[in-house]
DNA sequence: ATAGGGGTATCA
DNA sequence: TGATACCCCTAT
């Protein structure tokens, strides 16, 4: 029987070894790691596995190699998965080990052994790829090996050139200089990524001084624009005023801060939290972000713009043309379909120059004749138990049946009313409905500290109304430069005047279907 | 009839 | 003044 020469043997222990080394270079950060690990890898597993196989190659015939070669005899044992895991965490413990700068004798036993494992099953999964190149390399043009292996190696191995002088260097050589190579090759394109890195933050750093001044000029003119329209339009309750113009968006806090803020369902209600003190409790588990380290802390929302469209000095004339204050006073009392037990009216101020529309809500209903809004009614205690049994018996989503189960309790209220107040017992004391047990106050996932409260529902709405609708006339141009061509120019209320125009004929559009419907209907 | 979006009066 | 409680509208 043909011995295998003794270089076929040296080139797949060159293989296997330079194949590990790139493997733990690219899962290794520090040179003394791998320092280290060159003390530990003596791999003789490998070694005598090579013997092995070398020996039992030669005995046998070359077609039955062959097909065991291809019946699985050197198929891999291992999914690369396996092989990666226990590396990596042995990685993981080698760093910690170097870093305290202690390896006793009995530690690095324990990982001698298990990189010695691991080199057998290296070998094993990278041995049809070794002997294609041992066949070759050694006994050429005598046996036909070709492994039929469906794995490959997942770092292809530079097979060094028999003319090469590092094939008859030592193998230590070899690997150094392959480490070399490597370790070159990483911090090459380590500083090219910090380069790349760097310009990145730079652009960063410019559009967010950009976005500031966008957002100090778009504040200011908010807040002239809000002066304006506070001057042309009374509000019923005074006290809303801020609310109506949407002027709490100014006070909203940094909302970049806010992890997902693109997410819409971030802000959605059933993930706020049920309290302020809810979110003191959970402040410790969750700190503000401004405690954090982040040297480029967000700005203001760039584009907390309230255009007050339906407030301004055109649309309270319209309001006032289309909606006299005579024919309020007339409809007070009006049942609304006469289902409805009614309550008794607020008192409304018509005298002088009083204005009772906040919204085009009140627009519609003043329009179609409808009654002004109800007053307020309080949930009374008993009200609420009974509704709580109401859903236990009948289960969520039965309103009418749990209200015709206590017409008298529920007086004046309408099976919707019963709907809404469970939304908002779901909603602000986390009730879960369905057995009797469950009818409890559970702790709140939603995690944030009360120095960030997030908007509210308006609030959310309004900037996601707001962000939609100005984010084709606000933009970052290419030179960093702010494109305000709605505010550009002191054109800023010719601009603006054009929006309100729009907005008001989608406004009369949307009365005008409804009044093509109720033609329809009649 | 119900679910869900949304406005606003009122509370703390 | 923000947040909640209550009420209204409408698609399904």
């Amino acid at each position: 029987m043909e011995r295998t020469p003794r270089g076929g043997k040296e080139l797949g222990f060159k293989l296997i070894h330079a194949w590990i080394w790139e493997y733990v270079l690219k899962h290794t950060v520090g040179v003394n790691i791998i320092q280290e690990l060159t003390k530990l890898l003596p791999f003789p597993t490998a070694l005598q596995y090579l013997e092995g196989l070398e020996n039992s190659l030669a005995s046998k015939p070359a077609e039955e190699l062959e097909v065991s070669m291809r019946g699985g005899l050197l198929q891999p044992a291992l999914e690369r998965k396996d092989l990666e895991r226990p590396l990596l965490e042995l990685k993981s413990e080698l760093r910690t080990l170097l870093g305290e700068k202690r390896v006793d004798a009995q530690q690095a036993k324990v990982i001698r052994d298990e990189f010695r494992t691991l080199a057998a099953k290296a070998w094993i999964l990278l041995g049809p790829l070794v002997l294609e190149e041992f066949a070759a390399s050694t006994i050429a043009g005598k046996r036909s090996l070709r492994a039929q292996s469906s794995v490959r190696s997942p770092h292809p191995v530079a097979i060094p050139d028999s003319e090469d002088r590092s094939f008859h260097d030592t193998q230590e050589t070899f690997v150094d200089r392959r480490f070399e190579q490597l370790e070159g090759a990483l911090r090459a394109s380590q500083s090219e990524l910090q380069n790349i890195l760097d310009v990145k933050i730079a652009e960063v750093k410019r559009s967010v001084v950009v976005l500031e001044d966008a957002h100090h000029s778009l504040k200011k003119l908010v807040k002239d624009q809000a002066e304006v329209c506070k001057q042309h339009v009374r509000l019923k309750n005074p006290g809303t005023t801020s609310q109506c113009l949407g002027l709490s968006v100014l006070n909203l806090p940094p909302l970049a801060h806010a992890l997902g803020l693109e997410d819409d369902n971030m802000y959605e209600d059933k993930d706020r939290p049920s309290s302020n003190a809810h979110c003191f409790q959970l402040s410790s588990e969750y700190p503000h972000p401004s405690n954090s380290q982040d040297p480029y802390s967000s700005p203001s929302h760039p584009l907390l713009l309230d255009p007050g469209l339906h407030n301004t000095k055109e649309t309270a004339r319209a309001l006032e043309s289309s909606w006299s204050p005579s024919k309020i006073t007339g409809r007070v009392g009006f049942m609304h379909g006469g289902q409805r037990e009614k309550r008794p009216f607020q008192e409304i101020d018509l005298c002088g120059e009083v204005l009772i529309c906040n919204s085009e809500q009140t627009v519609r209903e003043c329009k179609h004749g409808s009654t002004q809004r109800q007053t307020q009614k309080k949930w009374s205690n008993e009200e609420v138990e009974l509704l709580k049994r109401g859903v236990q018996e009948h289960g969520k989503g039965h309103w009418k049946k749990i209200l015709n189960d206590n017409t008298d309790a529920f007086r004046g209220r309408t099976e919707v009313d019963l709907k809404d107040k469970w939304r908002n017992l779901e909603k602000y004391e986390r009730l879960q409905y369905g057995t009797t047990s469950s009818l409890t106050i559970e702790p709140h996932p939603y995690l944030r500290s009360p120095a960030f409260n997030p908007p509210n529902r308006t609030q959310y709405s309004r900037i996601r109304f707001l962000t939609q609708q100005h984010r084709d006339s606000i933009s970052i141009s290419p030179h960093n430069t702010l494109d305000l061509r709605l505010f550009n120019n002191r054109n800023g209320s010719q601009s603006l005047d054009s929006g309100v125009t729009s907005k008001e004929n989608k406004t009369k559009e949307r009365k005008e279907k409804k009044k093509e419907k109720k033609t329809n209907k009649r």
